[in-house]
RNA sequence: CGCGGGGUAGAGCAGUUGGCAGCUCGUCGGGCUCAUAACCCGGAGGUCGUAGGUUCAAGUCCUAUCCCCGCAACCA
């Protein structure tokens, strides 16, 4: 019997790599709580997905030399292996490059457009050529460039806008009168003051500067903006139809419950994405949840351990429920968690195996010891027993109150109390002692009883955060999964019924041997592999690279830059060549003065922070456990400038 | 003055509208032996970053200041 609909989203993942533990975190939370719902009777429908448009998925294929579309095959399929092996329990996978979606945000566009919306102007402002930036006249230094100083001039691009102003009452009016629509509350008054009250300007929806996106339909030379696009796929996907013919899972799911997003990209979750419906005509999502961030506490992180922890290295470690467990109970509501590997190994020690693990395995043991596995009668109530059967009755309900709120580590912790009340039960009564004699077998098994009925009542709230524990821990008890109205009483194991044989959930772990293990794990990883060799080329392509033997003449760093250096090299013609790299974490710039290098002359001139770059210096590059190695390419110095490379 | 977060016990954090400074881990002492050296009880440990101010009363409100950190951007 279902008590109602339920529809919570994660953002979709930005598919430009791979994602860390933190990107990871998201999915395993939402899984949390759809699980949770539908143990409670909900009805769920569970979306996640991939964002693969935009400048920035462009480039990085560029790189790779491959197409954005294979690009983001490789990274959606990447991301999607990872939400499996968190075992996360998704509805459905959706990708904004599944060509359905493509149309109808074309039409959608077309909509906007029909309805005035959507208008084409001009987007014109103070334009910094070098910068490749547009400045309002309040941002401009001396009426000079604020980045580099330099002259701006006015400028105009083509463009549609999105009237976005028009919207500022109206969502004025619906973020006050439903006060838990942006969650966590401090967020609320950051978008009321800072945008709001300013007053919103009109948005800016259409991209002429790259290609890797939707086309506007009847102006292919624009691309719809990646927000538009992302955004949209919340209502696509279940089945919006611009024409007003939705599909099914959309009658029955839309609006939204939940919109599960980081903190960072709240502004789009709370202002132009319920602006984007109300231009449609479609209801609002209930709530936006702007979960807090996952740090790392890489500060004892040695270098060759690496600082990123990535879920499927985590999972090779631990083990899934661990990293969930971690993820799930040690972020806060509203700031920002830190995970290590040290914090990691604590809450799987003092959490998992000593409350959880034990808990379990002497209560199974001692059934097993005392009875032969066989459920007595629990005869002999006494206020002891009350104590911990009435905690075991109402730790559901205060866990429902918590998952209400999204305060899922809260819940987990209700759980916990729980079994620590249970463990201090087993100290109170003394199993052992009454073990002793035959007088005392039927207290003895009264005892044994509630503890028995209060680790059902336990690993059946553990399953949406520990899916795979809680089958282990039924598996023991060899009953069935118990489902949420069995949490109503206490007392449900038959009388006679025999139970399964301990087994360890989690093993200790000692600190010390698992920090050689996880050394040697990184080891491993990090050992040489060799990148598979791409496609041929013929030489006559090759040929086409102008790659000459340069002398450095100056090096120095570039203002306000970390990564960049600004060259000044002989390449043999005679004049001064400026070549900027990124390479400033590598070398101190008086090292490389004097130094015989490599470049290549013929790329188009790009500009970096300002400043004009004419080539690229050759490195040998390497990604070491997400970090990069990098070895600039020097020749023997007998070489002059200006040779060419073949 | 780019945006943002934060300084509370050795570590990690909670502290709602101001009203006796709390939780988890660790540590020390004790208990117990069913259990994964696990479990249970008790103790020690904090002038709440600093300096001012408002108040009967400030971790909490105001002002100033110091210190950490994350994000963004350039990365040919």
């Amino acid at each position: 019997m279902s008590k109602g609909k339920f529809y919570l989203s994660t953002a979709i993942a930005y598919a430009s790599g791979k994602p860390h533990i933190g990107n990871t975190y998201e999915i395993v939370l939402a899984d949390a709580i759809c699980r949770f719902k539908r143990m409670e009777g909900y009805d769920v429908y569970f979306q996640t997905g991939t964002d693969e448009h935009g400048q920035k998925i462009q480039e990085k294929a560029e790189a790779a030399g491959v197409t954005p579309q294979q690009f983001v095959d490789g990274t959606s399929g990447e991301i999607r292996r990872i939400w499996d092996l968190m075992n996360t329990s998704y509805d459905r996978f959706v990708r904004t490059t599944d060509p359905d979606h493509e149309r109808k945000i074309q039409e959608i566009f077309e909509r906007m457009v029909a309805s005035g919306d959507i208008y084409k102007s001009k987007y014109e402002g103070w334009y910094c050529t070098p910068c490749e930036s547009f400045w309002t006249e309040s941002q401009l230094v001396d009426h000079k460039c604020p980045d580099c100083g330099r002259e701006v001039k006015w400028a105009e691009e083509e463009a549609y806008f999105f009237r976005l102003s028009k919207y500022t009452e109206p969502l004025k009016k619906y973020i006050e009168e439903h006060p838990d629509f942006i969650q966590p509350e401090a967020r609320k008054n950051e978008m009321i003051n800072n945008f709001l009250k300013p007053g919103l300007q009109d948005l800016c929806v259409s991209r002429t500067s790259f290609s890797w996106g939707i086309p506007v339909k009847f102006d292919p030379r624009h691309v719809v903006y990646v927000w538009l696009d992302a955004l949209f796929n919340y209502a696509t996907f279940p089945g919006f139809e611009p024409n007003g013919v939705n599909g099914e899972t959309y009658k029955k799911f839309w609006p939204a419950d939940v919109h599960l997003i980081g903190k960072d990209i709240l502004r789009f979750h709370t202002l132009y994405w319920p602006a984007f419906l109300m231009s449609l005509g479609e209801p609002l999502p209930k709530q936006v949840f702007g979960h807090p961030w996952l740090l790392m506490s890489d500060g004892k992180m040695s270098k060759s351990k690496g600082n990123t922890l990535y879920a499927d290295d985590l999972v090779d470690l631990y083990g899934v429920d661990a990293v969930r467990y971690y993820v799930l109970h040690e972020m806060p509501f509203a700031s920002d968690g830190t995970m290590s590997h040290d914090l990691i190994i604590e809450r799987i020690n003092s959490d998992l195996a000593n409350i959880l693990g034990n808990l379990v395995n002497r209560t199974v043991t001692m059934q097993n010891k005392y009875f032969d596995g066989v459920v007595g009668p629990n005869s002999t109530l006494e206020p002891v027993d009350a104590e911990l059967i009435e905690l075991a009755l109402a730790t559901p309900k205060r866990c429902q109150e918590k998952m209400n709120t999204l305060h899922v580590a809260d819940a987990i912790d209700e759980i916990f109390t729980l079994l620590r009340r249970a463990n201090k039960y087993v100290d109170e009564t003394q199993p052992w002692v009454l073990g002793r004699s035959e007088e005392t077998k039927p207290r003895l098994a009264t005892v044994l009883y509630n503890l028995l009925e209060t680790v059902r009542i336990s690993a059946t709230l553990l399953r949406p955060f520990l899916p795979e524990t809680a089958e282990k821990i039924f598996r023991q008890l060899n009953l069935p999964v118990s489902d949420w109205d069995s949490l109503a009483s206490f007392g449900t194991i038959p009388e006679g019924h025999k139970i399964g044989g301990a087994e360890i959930l989690f093993a200790r772990i000692d600190p010390a041997k698992k920090a050689q293990e996880i050394e040697d794990f990184y080891a491993a990883k990090n050992a040489p592999k060799s990148d598979p060799v791409l496609p041929d080329v013929t030489i006559d392509e090759f040929a086409k690279c102008d790659m000459r033997v340069c002398k450095v003449l100056a090096c120095e760093p570039v203002k306000k830059s970390e990564r960049l250096l600004r060259f000044t090299l002989d390449d043999g013609s005679g004049s001064p060549r400026q070549i900027l790299s990124g390479i400033a974490k590598f070398y101190k710039p008086e090292e490389l003065v004097g130094k015989t290098v490599v470049a290549i002359l013929n790329l188009p001139a790009r500009k970096m922070m300002g400043l004009e770059s004419n080539g690229m210096l050759l490195s040998a590059v390497k990604e070491e456990d997400g970090e990069e190695k990098l070895h600039l390419l020097m020749l023997d110095d007998k070489i002059p400038a200006g040779y060419k490379l073949c």
